[in-house]
DNA sequence: ACGGCTA
């Protein structure tokens, strides 16, 4: 179903001029590839089709090709040592997420943007070496060759790479110090350096939330609030199970400080593991 | 013939 957005309503891009069409197929999903352009400027819309569902994300123009470098960074890099990625352009940040289930392998990428619902699209892996993966890297490689030759002299200039920044590695921000040759001090166990604390009283209302990936568990990390006062939840999330912990912040310091006793005396045994990535989220909305 | 994802 092509045609709901037939007013273009809220800027729906019906009317958008299509400079470049490419269709891929991974194993029974199919993705639509459309380099669009308006008078705003030019973008890169990627959906998924799946014969029930659609799904689409939207990237801007100087995005396309930070999209060609992610997804090179995940065909070729080993299984064992990729990572969640975050990409920031503009106002919109898409992550970048492994994921594995019965189903195989496949990346995540997720746009969040201030405006408009999260969408997603599932890119499997494939069968063999990746090739769901690298053939959707071919493809966005080709519309990134198109895509210069869109490009006018005279536009270069501002579309250089200068304004492009936030690709960010979140790797090694988890408990352990990554390779640092001393041992980490208490006080550089700190899970979150990224977020300031705000106040007290602001907590309930700034829901700060991370995510840490360990293995095929995700923990996540939720300030919140009641009528008993201010909480974290700790949520371990495998598969479609979720458990939580809740946490007043009085036991906070105790929590933290008994966390690092026991990185303390089993350091020796994990020292070098990196399986734990931070990033931040979305504030959960509710 | 899938169907994943704290939307």
């Amino acid at each position: 179903m092509e045609g709901n957005s037939g007013g273009n309503a809220g800027g729906g891009g019906g009317n958008d001029v299509e400079l470049l069409c490419k269709t891929l197929q991974v194993e029974h999903k199919l993705f639509y590839f459309d380099l669009k352009e308006n008078p705003r400027g030019r973008y890169l819309k990627i959906s998924e089709k799946t014969s029930a569902t659609r799904s689409t994300i939207i990237v801007p123009f100087n995005g396309i090709s930070w999209f060609l470098d992610l997804f090179n960074y995940y065909v070729n890099s080993d299984e064992q040592d990729v990572f969640s990625k975050e990409l920031q352009l503009d106002t919109k940040v898409f992550y970048f997420d492994i994921g594995e289930n019965r189903r195989g392998r496949f990346l995540k990428v997720s746009e969040a943007s201030v405006s408009r619902n999260r969408s997603t699209i599932i890119v499997p892996a494939g069968t063999a070496q990746d090739e769901g993966w690298a053939a959707f890297r071919n493809i966005l490689a080709e519309i990134n060759e198109a895509a210069n030759l869109f490009i006018l002299p005279n536009q270069q200039n501002s579309e250089s790479s200068e304004r492009l920044v936030g690709l960010s590695d979140d790797v090694g921000a988890g408990f352990i110090a990554g390779h640092s040759s001393h041992p980490a001090p208490a006080s550089d166990l700190n899970v979150d350096r990224s977020v300031d604390m705000p106040p007290t009283d602001e907590i309930g209302n700034l829901a700060v939330s991370k995510v840490i990936r360990v293995d095929q568990k995700r923990f996540f990390f939720d300030l919140g609030s009641n009528n008993r006062g201010h909480f974290l939840r700790i949520s371990e999330v495998a598969g479609s199970d979720r458990s939580s912990i809740i946490l007043p912040l009085s036991g906070l310091k105790p929590f933290y400080e008994m966390v690092g006793h026991f990185v303390e005396i089993t350091k020796d045994r994990i020292e070098g593991l990196t399986g734990a990535n931070v990033r931040t989220v979305d504030p959960p909305q509710r």
